[in-house]
DNA sequence: TGTTTGACTGGGA
DNA sequence: CTCCCAGCCAAAC
């Protein structure tokens, strides 16, 4: 039978699309903000599938130190730190570079 | 149905 | 920020 309410998945491709541009955002705080604190890794394994989506911008989302850890996962895996640069973001051995002051955290900015 | 894996995190050193 | 260890939960095999 079809879930009418929103999966997971789908209440993490919704935090991603509200990321705003030059921003980035970690796994933890988007499980967090879900309340699946524990289930950081299941956001990365939701935005293994919202790649099929063009609405989810998943290279804003890194790790906790800014770290690439997705971008093995984009075509090709440079097109994340491009996209990042593209939209301000200074990337460095692919680490964010600054990345507290371009952290875009949901449970403050939306303020669940 | 049980085991393994994974785009992670937090705590301690 | 870095390295190591343990916990976490759902999907995939």
């Amino acid at each position: 039978m079809e879930q009418k309410h929103k999966d997971f998945f789908d209440q993490v491709y919704q935090v991603v699309r509200l990321i705003p541009k030059g921003c980035v955002t970690s796994y933890g705080a988007i499980a967090n903000y879900l309340g699946a604190k524990g289930s950081s890794r299941m956001v990365g394994w939701a935005m293994n599938a919202a790649h099929d989506l063009d609405d989810v911008p998943a290279h804003r989302v890194v790790n906790r130190v800014g770290l690439l850890t997705g971008r093995h996962h984009f075509t090709p895996p440079d097109q994340m730190q491009h996209l990042l640069e593209q939209e301000g973001i200074k990337v460095e051995n692919d680490r964010v570079k600054n990345f507290k002051a371009v952290f875009w955290d949901p449970t403050v900015e939306l303020e669940l």
